[in-house]
DNA sequence: GTATGTTTCAAACAAGTGTTTAATAAATTC
DNA sequence: GAATTTATTAAACACTTGTTTGAAACATAC
């Protein structure tokens, strides 16, 4: 019984650092294995398929994460003072570089995943996050609405997702990021830092008036 | 010869719909020679190779985009009036937009390359992208700094990143978006509403003044 | 009309894929 | 401690992958 936890675990370990790296369909499953140092037919054996072991991996970090952000989203909600929009935002950050002490660079490894997890089939994964995990997200439009009650619904939708696009996008590819930051400016920059400078503009962009007025409610306009 | 062409375009027009949809590693050589209604060994006569014809795939769209945006954004250059960040964002509309006379449903499918060659390597074909096309990005890079000269280089290479992240992602999986807009909303949005709802936070989000002293330009602080 | 270069085609190639099998080993239960 | 469930293993399976081959068809030039 202790063993073949550790067999998981290390299955699990090894795919999604190979996964996050290379992406789900880059990386077989020998490779897989064979970083983890068990035999082949474990991942079937344990998983079922690949496709439910990218599952798993995906789920790990997910299950972690949302329990973070959920209770960080119940504090926000207890506080007596104003909701905003930064609030709301800064309930992410917590939670994401919480995961760097479960695992070595488990935040960077997440948001590769996340990326990649969101360009894989796009939109599939995508709407399998949104409804697997929906009560995390609607939670979170809640606080948001909180925050900007003027916003209707279908608007703050999409600057919600736009917020989204942002953060994801951006810390996944972090990497790549840092290291043009280091080359052209000098400055080494880590991803606390990157969020630092993400969620004011996510901030201002989602708390722009500068729109048509029928992207307001009703009455607002 | 004419006939020549005609194999090469074929496999051009079958491969870029297919990538788009499925992904690069995702879509098969037999897959994309069956739609294209040519022989499987075409692909390597004329292209050399799969990866070849990825990149070759993906230059007939940066090609007519990226000349396009050049024009738009000497256009706004040449101008007497004040160069605001909405501005220099809205010189990607009209190359954007202007894909779809070329081909149907152009610039959808650009934009979904776009989000899988950006997250397929992670970094890799941002890098590759940043140089081929350097010359863009520098005069984009200078334009916006016209507009907010106020900003020191590395924290205006980061705010072009956010948009670009929330730009490419958004677009890229704006189908999926779309739909749930319809079910959830009742509201039908194309292409261009979903720029006109960025653009102004994107802005908003560029422009905002909420950031920490030690990232603006030495003597703005 | 022969010769030259280009393009197409069916077939095969070598390598890699996820998954399954049946035998062995280990752990657990009664 | 024998019986039974659980885990590991090497091997094979069936299939797909990108690429190469060599002959056939086509076009172009002299």
């Amino acid at each position: 019984m202790s063993n073949q936890v550790s067999t998981k675990n290390r299955i699990l370990d090894a795919a999604e650092e190979l996964f996050a790296e290379h992406g789900f369909s880059e990386t077989s499953l020998r490779v897989i294995t064979a970083n983890a140092e068990v035999n082949l037919a474990s991942v079937n054996y344990h998983f079922g398929s690949k496709k439910s072991l990218i599952e798993a991996v995906f789920d790990r970090y997910m299950e972690c994460f949302t329990n973070e952000l959920m209770s960080e989203m119940v504090k926000v909600d207890r506080q007596d003072q104003k909701i905003t929009v930064s609030k709301v935002l800064n309930t992410l950050v917590r939670p994401l570089l919480e995961i760097d002490n479960v695992r070595p660079n488990g935040s960077s490894v997440f948001m590769k995943l996340l990326g990649r997890a969101y360009a894989e089939t796009q939109g599939h994964i995508r709407r399998f996050a949104m409804e697997r995990y929906s009560h995390v997200l609607a939670r979170f439009t809640r606080l948001l609405h909180k925050a900007s009650p003027e916003l209707k619904p279908s608007e703050m939708f999409w600057r919600l997702h736009f917020m989204l696009g942002a953060f994801i996008f951006t810390l996944a590819g972090h990497e790549a990021l840092q290291e043009i930051s280091e080359s052209d400016f000098g400055e080494v920059v880590d991803v606390k830092e990157i969020i630092a400078r993400l969620i004011p503009f996510l901030s201002a962009g989602f708390s722009n008036t500068d729109i048509p007025a029928n992207y307001l409610s009703a009455g607002e306009a």
